[in-house]
DNA sequence: AAATTGAACAATTTGTTGATCATTCAGACT
DNA sequence: AGTCTGAATGATCAACAAATTGTTCAATTT
Protein backbone atom coordinates (compact mmCIF):
# COMPACT_ATOMS: atom_id res chain seq x y z
CA UNK A 1 0.00 0.00 0.00
CA UNK A 2 2.60 2.81 0.78
CA UNK A 3 4.51 1.25 -1.67
CA UNK A 4 2.01 1.83 -4.27
CA UNK A 5 1.32 5.23 -3.14
CA UNK A 6 5.40 5.76 -2.65
CA UNK A 7 6.40 5.01 -6.30
CA UNK A 8 3.16 7.06 -7.32
CA UNK A 9 4.67 10.02 -5.55
CA UNK A 10 7.93 8.94 -6.99
CA UNK A 11 6.48 9.50 -10.79
CA UNK A 12 4.78 12.45 -9.89
CA UNK A 13 7.90 14.13 -8.75
CA UNK A 14 10.19 13.01 -11.41
CA UNK A 15 7.38 14.21 -13.88
CA UNK A 16 6.89 17.73 -12.22
CA UNK A 17 10.83 18.08 -12.43
CA UNK A 18 11.23 17.24 -15.58
CA UNK A 19 8.08 19.23 -17.08
CA UNK A 20 8.82 22.36 -14.96
CA UNK A 21 12.69 22.37 -16.69
CA UNK A 22 11.42 21.13 -20.36
CA UNK A 23 7.29 21.84 -20.72
CA UNK A 24 4.86 19.44 -20.19
CA UNK A 25 4.95 18.87 -24.34
CA UNK A 26 8.80 18.47 -24.23
CA UNK A 27 8.62 15.95 -21.33
CA UNK A 28 7.91 12.22 -22.66
CA UNK A 29 6.49 9.48 -20.54
CA UNK A 30 9.80 7.26 -21.77
CA UNK A 31 11.95 9.87 -19.99
CA UNK A 32 9.95 10.41 -16.40
CA UNK A 33 9.93 6.01 -16.71
CA UNK A 34 13.57 6.39 -17.05
CA UNK A 35 13.95 8.52 -14.23
CA UNK A 36 12.28 6.13 -11.70
CA UNK A 37 13.93 3.26 -13.53
CA UNK A 38 11.17 1.33 -14.91
CA UNK A 39 9.57 1.10 -18.31
CA UNK A 40 6.79 4.03 -19.42
CA UNK A 41 3.91 1.07 -19.69
CA UNK A 42 4.62 0.29 -15.94
CA UNK A 43 3.84 4.49 -15.36
CA UNK A 44 0.20 3.25 -16.59
CA UNK A 45 -0.50 1.46 -13.50
CA UNK A 46 -0.27 4.61 -11.20
CA UNK A 47 -1.62 7.38 -13.74
CA UNK A 48 -3.96 6.20 -16.24
CA UNK A 49 -2.95 9.40 -19.07
CA UNK A 50 0.01 11.67 -18.88
CA UNK A 51 -2.46 14.48 -18.58
CA UNK A 52 -3.42 12.84 -15.45
CA UNK A 53 -0.33 13.41 -14.26
CA UNK A 54 -0.54 17.32 -15.03
CA UNK A 55 -3.66 17.17 -13.21
CA UNK A 56 -2.28 15.50 -10.39
CA UNK A 57 0.55 17.95 -10.52
CA UNK A 58 -1.72 21.05 -10.87
CA UNK A 59 -4.45 19.72 -7.81
CA UNK A 60 -0.71 19.14 -5.83
CA UNK A 61 0.16 23.26 -6.27
CA UNK A 62 -3.53 24.44 -5.50
CA UNK A 63 -3.94 22.80 -2.39
CA UNK A 64 -1.37 24.77 -1.59
CA UNK A 65 -2.21 27.87 -1.81
CA UNK A 66 -5.69 26.89 -0.80
CA UNK A 67 -4.46 26.39 2.80
CA UNK A 68 -2.99 29.99 2.25
CA UNK A 69 -6.21 30.62 1.32
CA UNK A 70 -7.80 29.12 4.37
CA UNK A 71 -5.09 30.62 6.88
CA UNK A 72 -5.95 34.06 5.30
CA UNK A 73 -9.61 33.76 5.64
CA UNK A 74 -9.38 32.60 9.42
CA UNK A 75 -6.72 34.81 10.64
CA UNK A 76 -6.69 38.24 12.00
CA UNK A 77 -7.73 41.46 10.36
CA UNK A 78 -11.11 43.06 8.80
CA UNK A 79 -13.30 41.12 6.34
CA UNK A 80 -12.47 43.84 3.75
CA UNK A 81 -9.16 44.21 4.24
CA UNK A 82 -9.06 40.29 3.79
CA UNK A 83 -10.97 40.52 0.60
CA UNK A 84 -8.15 42.99 -0.80
CA UNK A 85 -5.03 40.87 0.76
CA UNK A 86 -7.17 37.62 -0.73
CA UNK A 87 -7.45 39.23 -4.42
CA UNK A 88 -4.18 41.15 -4.71
CA UNK A 89 -2.33 37.68 -3.89
CA UNK A 90 -4.36 35.53 -6.39
CA UNK A 91 -2.77 38.37 -8.61
CA UNK A 92 0.41 38.35 -7.52
CA UNK A 93 1.23 34.88 -7.26
CA UNK A 94 -0.66 34.55 -10.75
CA UNK A 95 1.81 37.00 -12.55
CA UNK A 96 5.34 36.24 -10.45
CA UNK A 97 4.69 32.27 -11.56
CA UNK A 98 4.12 33.37 -15.62
CA UNK A 99 7.24 35.19 -14.70
CA UNK A 100 9.39 32.96 -13.22
CA UNK A 101 8.92 29.47 -15.29
CA UNK A 102 6.93 30.08 -18.15
CA UNK A 103 6.24 26.33 -17.92
CA UNK A 104 3.34 26.31 -15.56
CA UNK A 105 1.53 28.27 -18.26
CA UNK A 106 1.69 25.41 -21.13
CA UNK A 107 0.26 22.90 -18.18
CA UNK A 108 -2.43 25.44 -16.75
CA UNK A 109 -3.41 25.58 -21.09
CA UNK A 110 -3.32 22.26 -21.37
CA UNK A 111 -5.39 21.21 -18.35
CA UNK A 112 -7.83 23.68 -19.27
CA UNK A 113 -8.40 21.93 -22.93
CA UNK A 114 -8.07 18.44 -21.73
CA UNK A 115 -10.32 18.57 -18.15
CA UNK A 116 -12.37 21.87 -18.79
CA UNK A 117 -13.99 21.16 -15.74
CA UNK A 118 -11.06 21.70 -13.55
CA UNK A 119 -10.53 25.35 -13.23
CA UNK A 120 -14.18 24.97 -12.11
CA UNK A 121 -13.45 23.07 -9.63
CA UNK A 122 -10.54 25.38 -8.42
CA UNK A 123 -12.87 28.08 -8.08
CA UNK A 124 -15.30 26.44 -5.95
CA UNK A 125 -13.19 25.49 -3.60
CA UNK A 126 -11.77 29.21 -3.91
CA UNK A 127 -15.24 30.74 -3.09
CA UNK A 128 -15.65 29.00 -0.12
CA UNK A 129 -12.68 30.31 1.78
CA UNK A 130 -14.58 34.44 0.05
CA UNK A 131 -17.78 32.90 1.88
CA UNK A 132 -16.10 32.74 5.50
CA UNK A 133 -14.39 36.53 4.69
CA UNK A 134 -17.95 37.30 3.49
CA UNK A 135 -19.83 36.06 6.11
CA UNK A 136 -17.54 37.37 8.57
CA UNK A 137 -17.91 40.97 7.21
CA UNK A 138 -21.45 40.61 7.40
CA UNK A 139 -21.07 39.44 11.53
CA UNK A 140 -18.95 42.17 12.02
CA UNK A 141 -20.77 45.05 9.88
CA UNK A 142 -18.89 46.03 7.23
CA UNK A 143 -20.96 44.54 4.73
CA UNK A 144 -24.62 44.70 4.40
CA UNK A 145 -26.61 41.03 4.83
CA UNK A 146 -26.42 39.03 2.01
CA UNK A 147 -29.39 36.11 0.94
CA UNK A 148 -26.72 33.85 -0.82
CA UNK A 149 -22.91 34.39 0.19
CA UNK A 150 -22.08 32.05 -2.58
CA UNK A 151 -23.34 33.62 -5.34
CA UNK A 152 -21.99 37.04 -4.35
CA UNK A 153 -18.33 34.72 -4.00
CA UNK A 154 -19.39 34.30 -7.82
CA UNK A 155 -19.72 37.77 -8.38
CA UNK A 156 -16.53 38.70 -6.93
CA UNK A 157 -14.42 36.23 -8.66
CA UNK A 158 -16.24 37.25 -12.14
CA UNK A 159 -15.71 40.34 -11.71
CA UNK A 160 -11.81 40.08 -10.81
CA UNK A 161 -11.51 37.66 -13.79
CA UNK A 162 -9.00 40.32 -15.54
CA UNK A 163 -6.53 39.67 -13.00
CA UNK A 164 -6.63 36.03 -13.42
CA UNK A 165 -5.96 35.32 -17.09
CA UNK A 166 -2.45 35.72 -17.99
CA UNK A 167 -2.83 35.97 -21.47
CA UNK A 168 -5.35 38.97 -21.22
CA UNK A 169 -2.76 41.38 -20.08
CA UNK A 170 0.12 40.82 -21.72
CA UNK A 171 1.14 43.79 -22.55
CA UNK A 172 0.31 45.71 -18.20
CA UNK A 173 3.12 45.44 -15.71
CA UNK A 174 2.44 44.46 -12.24
CA UNK A 175 2.51 47.69 -10.68
CA UNK A 176 -0.32 48.80 -13.71
CA UNK A 177 -2.45 45.36 -12.39
CA UNK A 178 -2.14 46.72 -9.15
CA UNK A 179 -3.61 49.83 -9.35
CA UNK A 180 -6.34 48.58 -11.40
CA UNK A 181 -7.20 45.72 -8.60
CA UNK A 182 -7.45 48.22 -5.89
CA UNK A 183 -9.78 50.43 -8.22
CA UNK A 184 -12.33 47.24 -8.32
CA UNK A 185 -11.73 46.04 -5.07
CA UNK A 186 -12.73 49.96 -3.56
CA UNK A 187 -15.67 49.63 -5.80
CA UNK A 188 -17.05 45.69 -5.22
CA UNK A 189 -16.19 46.58 -1.47
CA UNK A 190 -17.91 49.60 -1.52
CA UNK A 191 -20.75 47.79 -3.12
CA UNK A 192 -21.13 45.20 -0.42
CA UNK A 193 -21.56 47.81 2.35
CA UNK A 194 -24.91 48.35 1.22
CA UNK A 195 -27.83 46.02 1.13
CA UNK A 196 -28.35 45.36 -2.45
CA UNK A 197 -31.81 45.54 -4.19
CA UNK A 198 -32.06 42.91 -6.37
CA UNK A 199 -32.87 44.29 -10.25
CA UNK A 200 -35.77 43.29 -11.13
CA UNK A 201 -36.71 46.81 -13.43
CA UNK A 202 -34.22 44.98 -15.83
CA UNK A 203 -36.38 41.77 -16.18
CA UNK A 204 -39.66 44.08 -16.13
CA UNK A 205 -38.48 46.30 -19.01
CA UNK B 1 -10.45 63.25 -54.96
CA UNK B 2 -14.30 61.63 -55.06
CA UNK B 3 -12.61 59.00 -57.13
CA UNK B 4 -9.73 58.12 -54.35
CA UNK B 5 -12.17 57.61 -51.75
CA UNK B 6 -14.95 55.47 -54.28
CA UNK B 7 -12.34 53.28 -54.92
CA UNK B 8 -10.98 52.59 -51.65
CA UNK B 9 -14.61 52.55 -50.30
CA UNK B 10 -14.75 50.04 -53.12
CA UNK B 11 -12.15 47.85 -51.88
CA UNK B 12 -13.37 47.98 -48.19
CA UNK B 13 -16.71 46.95 -49.58
CA UNK B 14 -15.45 43.77 -51.39
CA UNK B 15 -13.38 43.38 -48.35
CA UNK B 16 -15.91 43.00 -46.37
CA UNK B 17 -18.16 40.83 -48.38
CA UNK B 18 -14.99 38.30 -48.82
CA UNK B 19 -14.23 38.37 -45.40
CA UNK B 20 -17.61 37.91 -43.84
CA UNK B 21 -18.25 34.68 -46.12
CA UNK B 22 -15.40 33.31 -46.24
CA UNK B 23 -13.27 34.46 -43.28
CA UNK B 24 -9.66 36.68 -42.94
CA UNK B 25 -7.44 34.04 -43.81
CA UNK B 26 -9.25 32.29 -46.67
CA UNK B 27 -9.67 36.14 -48.11
CA UNK B 28 -6.86 37.00 -50.99
CA UNK B 29 -5.66 39.88 -51.99
CA UNK B 30 -5.91 39.01 -55.43
CA UNK B 31 -9.48 37.60 -55.39
CA UNK B 32 -10.65 41.46 -53.65
CA UNK B 33 -8.55 42.80 -56.65
CA UNK B 34 -10.71 40.38 -59.12
CA UNK B 35 -13.62 41.54 -57.33
CA UNK B 36 -12.76 45.63 -58.21
CA UNK B 37 -11.67 44.98 -61.22
CA UNK B 38 -8.19 46.04 -61.04
CA UNK B 39 -4.72 44.15 -59.82
CA UNK B 40 -3.17 43.37 -56.54
CA UNK B 41 -1.21 45.33 -56.80
CA UNK B 42 -3.16 48.22 -57.16
CA UNK B 43 -4.85 47.87 -53.77
CA UNK B 44 -1.32 48.55 -52.24
CA UNK B 45 -2.24 52.39 -53.47
CA UNK B 46 -5.17 52.42 -51.13
CA UNK B 47 -4.23 50.42 -48.39
CA UNK B 48 -0.87 49.56 -46.89
CA UNK B 49 -0.94 45.92 -46.00
CA UNK B 50 -4.38 43.11 -46.11
CA UNK B 51 -4.27 44.06 -42.26
CA UNK B 52 -4.97 47.50 -42.52
CA UNK B 53 -8.10 46.67 -44.62
CA UNK B 54 -8.93 44.34 -41.58
CA UNK B 55 -8.62 47.72 -39.58
CA UNK B 56 -10.67 49.92 -41.31
CA UNK B 57 -13.43 47.02 -41.61
CA UNK B 58 -13.34 47.03 -37.80
CA UNK B 59 -13.28 50.83 -37.54
CA UNK B 60 -16.56 51.41 -39.44
CA UNK B 61 -18.52 48.10 -37.26
CA UNK B 62 -17.14 50.07 -34.40
CA UNK B 63 -18.36 53.33 -35.49
CA UNK B 64 -21.87 52.02 -36.30
CA UNK B 65 -21.76 51.25 -31.98
CA UNK B 66 -20.39 53.87 -30.92
CA UNK B 67 -23.27 55.50 -32.20
CA UNK B 68 -25.71 53.61 -30.25
CA UNK B 69 -23.86 54.01 -27.11
CA UNK B 70 -24.21 57.63 -27.33
CA UNK B 71 -27.53 57.71 -28.09
CA UNK B 72 -27.90 55.34 -25.39
CA UNK B 73 -25.86 57.41 -22.70
CA UNK B 74 -27.28 60.37 -24.23
CA UNK B 75 -31.09 58.88 -24.07
CA UNK B 76 -33.91 58.82 -21.92
CA UNK B 77 -33.57 56.93 -18.38
CA UNK B 78 -31.85 57.21 -15.14
CA UNK B 79 -27.99 56.51 -15.30
CA UNK B 80 -28.22 53.03 -13.03
CA UNK B 81 -30.52 51.77 -15.93
CA UNK B 82 -28.11 53.08 -18.83
CA UNK B 83 -25.22 51.47 -17.10
CA UNK B 84 -26.95 47.73 -16.95
CA UNK B 85 -28.31 48.39 -20.59
CA UNK B 86 -25.25 49.63 -21.99
CA UNK B 87 -22.84 46.60 -20.23
CA UNK B 88 -25.96 44.50 -21.31
CA UNK B 89 -26.14 44.98 -24.49
CA UNK B 90 -22.15 45.05 -24.81
CA UNK B 91 -22.81 40.92 -24.00
CA UNK B 92 -25.44 40.61 -26.33
CA UNK B 93 -24.14 41.88 -29.40
CA UNK B 94 -20.60 39.65 -28.90
CA UNK B 95 -22.58 37.38 -27.99
CA UNK B 96 -24.88 37.15 -31.06
CA UNK B 97 -22.18 38.00 -33.45
CA UNK B 98 -19.98 35.01 -32.00
CA UNK B 99 -22.96 32.87 -32.64
CA UNK B 100 -24.37 34.02 -36.07
CA UNK B 101 -20.83 34.84 -37.93
CA UNK B 102 -17.65 33.37 -36.69
CA UNK B 103 -15.84 35.02 -39.08
CA UNK B 104 -15.83 38.30 -37.32
CA UNK B 105 -14.25 36.55 -34.65
CA UNK B 106 -11.20 35.82 -36.22
CA UNK B 107 -11.27 39.45 -37.70
CA UNK B 108 -10.97 40.46 -33.95
CA UNK B 109 -7.94 37.74 -33.18
CA UNK B 110 -5.78 38.95 -35.89
CA UNK B 111 -6.39 42.30 -35.07
CA UNK B 112 -5.63 41.72 -31.74
CA UNK B 113 -2.22 39.78 -32.66
CA UNK B 114 -1.14 42.26 -35.00
CA UNK B 115 -2.12 45.92 -34.27
CA UNK B 116 -2.27 45.24 -29.87
CA UNK B 117 -3.28 49.20 -29.28
CA UNK B 118 -6.55 48.99 -31.82
CA UNK B 119 -8.48 47.46 -28.64
CA UNK B 120 -7.35 49.88 -26.29
CA UNK B 121 -8.55 52.73 -28.88
CA UNK B 122 -11.50 51.38 -28.43
CA UNK B 123 -11.97 50.58 -24.85
CA UNK B 124 -10.70 54.79 -24.76
CA UNK B 125 -13.75 54.93 -27.03
CA UNK B 126 -16.50 53.17 -24.98
CA UNK B 127 -15.21 55.26 -21.95
CA UNK B 128 -16.69 58.65 -23.46
CA UNK B 129 -19.66 57.64 -23.17
CA UNK B 130 -19.20 55.72 -19.67
CA UNK B 131 -18.08 58.90 -18.54
CA UNK B 132 -21.32 60.80 -19.64
CA UNK B 133 -23.46 58.50 -17.92
CA UNK B 134 -21.29 57.87 -14.77
CA UNK B 135 -21.31 62.07 -14.64
CA UNK B 136 -25.34 62.01 -15.08
CA UNK B 137 -25.45 59.36 -12.66
CA UNK B 138 -24.22 61.75 -10.12
CA UNK B 139 -25.77 64.95 -11.08
CA UNK B 140 -28.86 63.37 -10.34
CA UNK B 141 -27.95 61.86 -7.20
CA UNK B 142 -27.72 58.07 -7.95
CA UNK B 143 -24.04 58.39 -8.06
CA UNK B 144 -21.81 59.42 -5.34
CA UNK B 145 -19.88 62.44 -6.25
CA UNK B 146 -16.33 61.28 -7.78
CA UNK B 147 -12.77 62.70 -8.98
CA UNK B 148 -12.02 61.13 -11.97
CA UNK B 149 -15.02 60.18 -13.63
CA UNK B 150 -12.48 58.30 -16.18
CA UNK B 151 -10.73 56.36 -13.87
CA UNK B 152 -14.39 55.09 -12.33
CA UNK B 153 -14.87 54.15 -16.17
CA UNK B 154 -11.70 52.18 -16.63
CA UNK B 155 -13.05 50.38 -13.34
CA UNK B 156 -16.12 49.58 -14.73
CA UNK B 157 -14.39 47.95 -17.71
CA UNK B 158 -11.95 46.06 -15.87
CA UNK B 159 -14.76 44.41 -13.93
CA UNK B 160 -16.75 43.75 -16.78
CA UNK B 161 -14.08 42.24 -18.78
CA UNK B 162 -15.10 38.45 -18.36
CA UNK B 163 -18.28 39.30 -20.62
CA UNK B 164 -15.91 40.62 -23.55
CA UNK B 165 -14.05 37.93 -24.56
CA UNK B 166 -16.10 34.84 -26.30
CA UNK B 167 -12.54 32.70 -25.76
CA UNK B 168 -12.94 32.57 -22.07
CA UNK B 169 -16.81 31.49 -21.68
CA UNK B 170 -16.65 29.56 -24.50
CA UNK B 171 -18.85 26.87 -22.40
CA UNK B 172 -21.41 29.33 -21.02
CA UNK B 173 -24.68 29.89 -22.01
CA UNK B 174 -25.89 33.22 -22.86
CA UNK B 175 -28.72 33.10 -20.17
CA UNK B 176 -26.02 32.45 -17.69
CA UNK B 177 -23.95 34.84 -18.85
CA UNK B 178 -26.55 37.22 -18.34
CA UNK B 179 -27.53 36.79 -14.93
CA UNK B 180 -23.77 37.06 -14.08
CA UNK B 181 -23.44 40.16 -15.23
CA UNK B 182 -26.82 41.31 -13.24
CA UNK B 183 -25.16 40.44 -10.56
CA UNK B 184 -22.51 41.55 -10.81
CA UNK B 185 -23.64 45.09 -12.10
CA UNK B 186 -25.82 44.85 -8.35
CA UNK B 187 -23.12 45.07 -6.99
CA UNK B 188 -20.50 47.70 -9.20
CA UNK B 189 -24.13 49.96 -9.30
CA UNK B 190 -24.37 49.92 -5.24
CA UNK B 191 -20.56 50.44 -4.92
CA UNK B 192 -21.24 53.74 -7.06
CA UNK B 193 -23.89 55.00 -4.95
CA UNK B 194 -21.70 55.25 -1.97
CA UNK B 195 -18.61 57.57 -1.30
CA UNK B 196 -15.29 55.95 -2.11
CA UNK B 197 -12.88 55.88 0.55
CA UNK B 198 -9.45 55.71 -2.03
CA UNK B 199 -7.81 52.51 -0.09
CA UNK B 200 -4.08 53.63 1.38
CA UNK B 201 -4.18 50.63 3.95
CA UNK B 202 -3.09 48.80 1.29
CA UNK B 203 -0.32 51.17 0.11
CA UNK B 204 0.86 51.45 3.92
CA UNK B 205 1.14 47.74 4.99
C1' DA C 1 -0.75 -13.82 -8.10
C1' DA C 2 1.17 -9.40 -8.76
C1' DA C 3 4.37 -6.50 -10.85
C1' DT C 4 6.85 -5.28 -14.75
C1' DT C 5 8.49 -5.31 -19.33
C1' DG C 6 8.90 -4.42 -24.20
C1' DA C 7 7.00 -5.07 -28.56
C1' DA C 8 2.96 -3.52 -31.17
C1' DC C 9 -0.36 0.05 -32.43
C1' DA C 10 -2.49 4.42 -32.99
C1' DA C 11 -2.13 9.05 -32.56
C1' DT C 12 0.49 13.05 -32.73
C1' DT C 13 4.43 15.69 -34.00
C1' DT C 14 8.09 16.90 -37.03
C1' DG C 15 10.36 17.57 -41.27
C1' DT C 16 10.10 18.43 -46.13
C1' DT C 17 8.52 19.85 -50.48
C1' DG C 18 5.65 22.40 -53.53
C1' DA C 19 2.20 25.65 -53.93
C1' DT C 20 -0.02 29.88 -52.58
C1' DC C 21 -0.05 34.40 -51.02
C1' DA C 22 1.20 39.24 -49.50
C1' DT C 23 4.04 42.69 -50.95
C1' DT C 24 7.22 45.30 -54.04
C1' DC C 25 8.54 47.68 -58.06
C1' DA C 26 10.18 48.43 -62.80
C1' DG C 27 7.94 49.36 -66.58
C1' DA C 28 3.51 50.07 -69.59
C1' DC C 29 -0.51 52.66 -70.21
C1' DT C 30 -3.56 56.86 -70.15
C1' DA D 1 2.66 62.96 -64.35
C1' DG D 2 -0.25 60.04 -62.51
C1' DT D 3 -2.36 55.14 -62.71
C1' DC D 4 -2.00 50.78 -63.09
C1' DT D 5 -0.12 46.19 -64.26
C1' DG D 6 2.19 41.84 -63.88
C1' DA D 7 6.28 39.56 -62.99
C1' DA D 8 9.64 38.82 -59.12
C1' DT D 9 10.44 37.79 -54.16
C1' DG D 10 10.22 36.20 -49.75
C1' DA D 11 7.11 34.55 -46.34
C1' DT D 12 3.52 31.52 -45.10
C1' DC D 13 0.62 27.50 -45.75
C1' DA D 14 -0.87 22.73 -47.07
C1' DA D 15 -0.02 18.19 -47.83
C1' DC D 16 2.33 14.28 -47.45
C1' DA D 17 6.07 11.12 -45.38
C1' DA D 18 8.90 9.92 -41.59
C1' DA D 19 9.77 9.87 -36.89
C1' DT D 20 8.39 10.25 -32.29
C1' DT D 21 5.46 9.39 -28.59
C1' DG D 22 1.25 7.99 -25.77
C1' DT D 23 -1.04 3.89 -24.77
C1' DT D 24 -2.16 -1.12 -24.64
C1' DC D 25 -1.38 -5.83 -23.62
C1' DA D 26 0.51 -10.57 -24.09
C1' DA D 27 4.48 -12.45 -22.27
C1' DT D 28 7.97 -12.52 -18.59
C1' DT D 29 9.77 -11.87 -14.07
C1' DT D 30 9.37 -11.52 -9.15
Amino acid sequence: MTDKTDTRTQILEAAVERIMHYGYAKTTMAEIAKDCGMSAGNIYRFFSSKIDIAEAMARKLNMEINQKNAALARGPGTAPDKMRAFHMSALQTTFTKLDSDAKILEVAEVLSNERPTFANEEMAQERVHLVEILEQGVSEGHFAPMDDPNFIAEMMQAATMKFRYPQLWSRLTLPKLERELVGVMDLLLAGLSVRIKVSEMMIAE
